[in-house]
RNA sequence: GGUCGAGUGGCUGAGCGGCCCAAAGCGACAGCCUGCAAAGCUGUAAAACCACGGGUUCAAAUCCCGUCUCGACCUCCA
């Protein structure tokens, strides 16, 4: 095993083993289903669908991958509210979405623990942290904070000192400005469904006690890999890991975090205005050219959006698919060394990329060896051949007018071939006259 | 104020002490192939003096110091 991996808690690079020998367990925070996903959930998931797929492939790990989905927060109440429908319903409806995108993009995920389904193990948690002197109820409310000066680890992830942080303002019963809530009671006007029974009185769980409690319910005291987004460092990874140290566990092996989405250089988000929507990302190309491009900076760089970057990536990702368009009877063969060389280097996709390509140039100049490893490769990195069925009804018409071509090109009938290519390129077919004779394929 | 990244060709983007007169992709141009295309192959260019200025070293895009510019986070965020 050479894999390296760069742990964002001690901010290096460190060889990767996994805690039990075959076995490698990864959790990464999935979205809070609030509002529609943008392309930086979409980063977040390729890019830890790639590194499993690697895991896998590379190293023989049996890998368990975990995207929980937080069903319960503010926000999720807050445009339930203002769309009129129950919480749960826009929670439910939210959620689809995600999946579904997801799973168009070839990064859908076996395990998704859901927040209310943990309600019992985060207090659980909570009630340790009490018992320990980590965690303090508010007096007079159901409120519970974590208590940041009890736990001489805080800042440890981001390396911050808890005197130099900017903090909340002390209220609602919080004694300190870092604190953070691991228990909130309920605000007016907030449904009776939204509240859950607990030691400190009705109320529903703050933001990162579910992150804690699903790792727990999941892998048990400690697993190999904690990803997310880079945003997510703190406060979320932060107090996830002060709240499951303080409870007394050891937590995430590794931290795992992928850069961030950009638009001309600025970080892509709502509160700008300058976000692009999945759909807009998928009128503009193939989920494939939106996952190639997705992971054609390494993970941990920031990734930018300019408007013809997904164009490019089709084009690039067309060149791949093509060529193994041609070669559908190869099968994954093995990869090749400086593939895997790349790929244990902390997950160097666009290296490995390189590799790939330079494959498919040497299989395209007459290389009939590389098409195997083509495939494997591929496979790793998430790209398929794409493969457009054609009706029975499509298919007979195609073959008749190819055939009506083939004879006017006999005849030199260049004109009226001409016409016939125009008419199959209206039915969304292109042909290619190759020394074997014309293919033909739908288009994507 | 604190913490952390980034600045490499027209664009995207690897490389992070010698294999770099810097990978790969996209784009441009030319040639080959083709009836013409498409796909593909080959080649070429754009001064890539690797943000700038110092330093360390036999050797620096890569390490150190300083400067400039940009970005992220500091309790909403993938």
């Amino acid at each position: 095993m050479a894999l390296s991996i760069y742990d964002s808690k001690s901010a290096g690079i460190r060889a990767f083993e996994p805690l039990t020998p075959g076995k490698v367990g990864i959790y990464v925070c999935g979205p809070t289903v609030q509002s529609a996903p943008h392309v930086g959930h979409l980063r977040s998931a390729v890019a830890f669908d790639i590194i499993a797929n690697w895991l896998r492939v590379g190293h023989g790990l049996d890998v368990k991958l975990v995207r929980n989905v937080t069903d319960i927060d503010d926000k999720i109440l807050a445009n339930a509210k203002e769309q009129g429908k129950d919480w749960r319903e826009l929670a439910v409806e939210v959620e689809a979405i995600f999946n579904g995108v997801y799973e168009s993009i070839g990064a859908g995920v076996l395990t998704r623990p859901h927040a209310t389904e943990h309600i019992a193990d985060m207090v659980a948690i909570i009630e340790e942290l009490i018992n320990r002197g980590h965690a303090y109820q508010a007096e007079g409310s159901a409120n519970v904070f974590f208590d940041t000066a009890s736990w001489a680890g805080y800042g440890e992830l981001t390396r911050q000192k808890l005197e130099n942080m900017e903090g909340e303002a002390i209220g609602g019963g919080r004694r300190a400005a870092h604190d953070f809530a691991l228990w909130k009671a309920p605000k007016p006007g907030e449904p009776e469904s939204a509240s859950w029974d607990s030691p400190w009185g009705k109320g529903r769980p703050g933001w990162h006690i579910e992150c804690s409690a699903m790792t727990f319910a999941e892998f048990g005291e400690s697993f190999d890999i904690h990803g997310g987004g880079l945003d997510l460092r703190f406060p979320h990874h932060e107090n996830e890991l002060a709240q499951s140290r303080a409870a007394g566990y050891s937590f995430a092996n590794f931290w795992m975090h992928n850069g961030l989405v950009t638009v001309s250089g600025q970080k892509m988000s709502k509160s700008l205005g300058n976000g692009v929507s999945v759909d807009e990302f998928f009128d503009q190309g193939s989920p494939a050219a939106v996952r190639y491009w997705l992971g054609s900076a390494h993970y941990r760089s920031t990734l930018d959006y300019s408007p013809n970057a997904i164009a490019d990536a089709e084009a690039a990702v067309s060149r791949i698919q093509n060529f193994m368009g041609r070669n559908l009877d190869v099968p994954a063969g093995e990869i090749p060394k400086a593939f895997a060389e790349a790929m244990d280097a902390d997950f160097n996709v666009p290296a490995a990329l390189a590799v790939l390509h330079d494959a498919v140039r040497a299989g395209n100049s007459g290389d009939s060896s590389v098409a195997g490893g083509v495939a494997a490769m591929a496979a790793v990195l998430g790209i398929e051949a794409e493969v457009f069925e054609a009706s029975p009804e499509l298919a007979a018409k195609v073959e008749a007018l190819l055939e009506e071509r083939k004879m006017a090109r006999a005849n030199k009938d260049f004109s009226r071939s001409d016409m016939i290519r125009e008419e199959l390129n209206q039915l969304g077919v292109t042909i290619e006259d190759t020394a074997n004779g014309t293919t033909w394929s739908i288009n994507g």
